[in-house]
RNA sequence: GGAGAGAUGCCAGAGUGGUUGAAUGGGCCGGUCUCGAAAACCGUUUCCCGAUGAAAUCGGGACGAGGGUUCGAAUCCCUCUCUCUCCGCCA
């Protein structure tokens, strides 16, 4: 959620950039800010009214010591005007403030300059590819064929057990999540993260806090009986541990990683696109979330970029990285990095890792906040990134390793996993 | 699931209707002392909104959350959430 003096203060700029996200509803603007200049012109009525009455009370209290009751009565009377006062200011106060704030919540976050325009994925930017795409036969096998090939994944039953997008993952296939799970968070470890195994139920609070309410309610799990939501994320337990928290300076940057099953609803949408382990509604994936000064977090976010990169690199399977143009970033996201494989067999570029800066959006809405050295409360700026999610991994890594006789595995697998190639 | 107790500042903990944003102790930070440190002593130390920005100052609000009673609520009442103790169930 965007600071209303921020609005208020940079308003056309405010408006230029959320054009870049194609957002140009600018009467929603305008109506936020009048409101709240109403909101400030209401506020000292209500301040004085009450400052009067608590006036009033106190000499009230000493009449009473005093054992003046007559008095006592007399004044008892004038209270009523204020009070009747305070309860109307009190409602309209109330209800400004209620419809700021479900304004404010539509709007989405501002892109970073260096979002580029665009309405469609095919808009988004190619930062640059890496690794080699393999030469595969002709008759090489899309992954699912491989799953069945080689029983690793068992789709079938999983429709069965529970519907479809909840595959059964089975013996090398499921010790292959095994490996690349420990291998993910030993990496993430490796650079500083420190790691969490969340609960996989997030409350409403929660979930209102990364972003995902109000409006993404239908993409998520819902515990009807104890109001708990099934997480699309790790990011929304981890990030959220700090909501409400004043965090020591000292304390940033804090790195979180935590591996947990995501769940997502996903409504609709059948066929080639979805085959397989291409989309998923219970997928494993392992998230790295960053809490950091504000004037460093697009160093971060390189860095994490970097990070991504590198882990692609380690598992040796062709990639690229995307920069999201402003139709296809997220609602809260101020840049985006995706990170696409190649998956050689379909063929086709798999999403497995998307990279943001929210700057203070999300910590604006959870109150993540410091003290700087000036004294000052500041709110910290949130990142988060997969690293990574596994199902298209999976993909890409038995689409481009296949051969003859079984998958080679890279060799940052093989211990993880026991052995070099699946067979 | 049943019975009971509780939730106060960075921490421990007092306060059970009236100048209490909150005693006291500890911690933190600053100062005096010291070559330096410890000890001792002194001081400081919550957050939000508003008064055009900042500082100072002033006003309002916040003692788990939300509602109520009252001229006045940390204190009384109701609902919810969470914690603890005992019992039950259980990987």
């Amino acid at each position: 959620m965007l600071q209303i003096n921020f609005i208020k203060n940079n308003k056309e700029e405010v408006i230029k950039r959320l054009a870049v996200k194609n957002f140009t509803d600018i009467n929603l603007i305008d109506e936020i800010i009048s409101l709240d200049n109403e909101r400030k012109e209401f506020q000292p009525f209500l301040n004085n009214a009450q400052e009067n009455l608590n006036k009033l009370s106190r000499e009230l209290g000493q009449l009473k010591q005093k054992g003046k009751e007559e008095e006592f009565q007399k004044n008892k009377l004038r209270t009523n005007f204020y009070k009747i006062q305070i309860e109307g200011f009190n409602s309209q106060l109330k209800d400004l403030d209620d419809r700021i704030n479900h304004k404010l919540l539509l709007i989405p976050n501002l892109p970073h300059d260096s979002v580029p325009k665009g309405k469609t994925p095919e808009e988004n930017e190619i930062v640059r590819e890496g690794g080699k795409k393999p030469l595969l036969d002709q008759q090489a096998f899309p992954h699912w064929e491989l799953a069945k090939k080689y029983d690793l994944i068992n789709f079938e039953i999983g429709n069965k057990v529970t519907g479809s997008g909840f595959p059964f993952y089975k013996n090398k296939g499921a010790k292959l999540q095994r490996a690349l799970i420990q291998y993910f968070l030993d990496y993430n470890n490796g650079a500083g993260y420190t790691e969490y195994e969340p609960p996989l139920m997030v409350n409403e609070a929660s979930a209102y806090g990364t972003g995902q309410l109000p409006d993404k309610e239908g993409q998520m799990y819902f515990i009807n009986e104890d109001k708990f939501y099934l997480i699309p994320t790790a990011e929304v337990p981890l990030t959220n541990i700090y909501r409400d928290e004043i965090v020591k300076e000292n304390e940033l940057p804090i790195k979180l990683t935590g591996y947990t099953p995501c769940f997502r609803r996903e409504a609709g949408s059948y066929g080639k696109d979805v085959r397989g382990l291409n989309r998923l509604h219970q997928f494993d994936k392992v998230e790295i979330v960053q809490l950091v000064y504000p004037e460093k977090s697009y160093t971060v976010l390189e860095e994490m970029v970097n990070h991504v990169e590198k882990l692609l690199q380690n598992l040796e399977l062709p990639y690229r990285i995307l920069r999201l143009c402003g139709g296809d970033m997220s609602f809260a996201s101020a840049l985006t990095y995706d990170f696409e494989v190649y998956s050689a067999a379909q063929p086709k570029w798999l999403e497995v890792s998307s990279v943001s800066n929210f700057e203070t959006f999300q910590s604006n809405r959870m109150k993540i906040r410091f003290k700087s050295a000036d004294n000052k409360m500041q709110l910290v700026h949130s990142l988060n990134g997969s690293s990574l999610a596994l199902p298209r991994i999976v993909a890409a890594l038995l689409e481009n390793n296949q051969t003859k006789d079984g998958i080679n595995l890279p060799k940052v697998l093989h211990n993880y996993f026991g052995a070099t190639e699946i067979n």
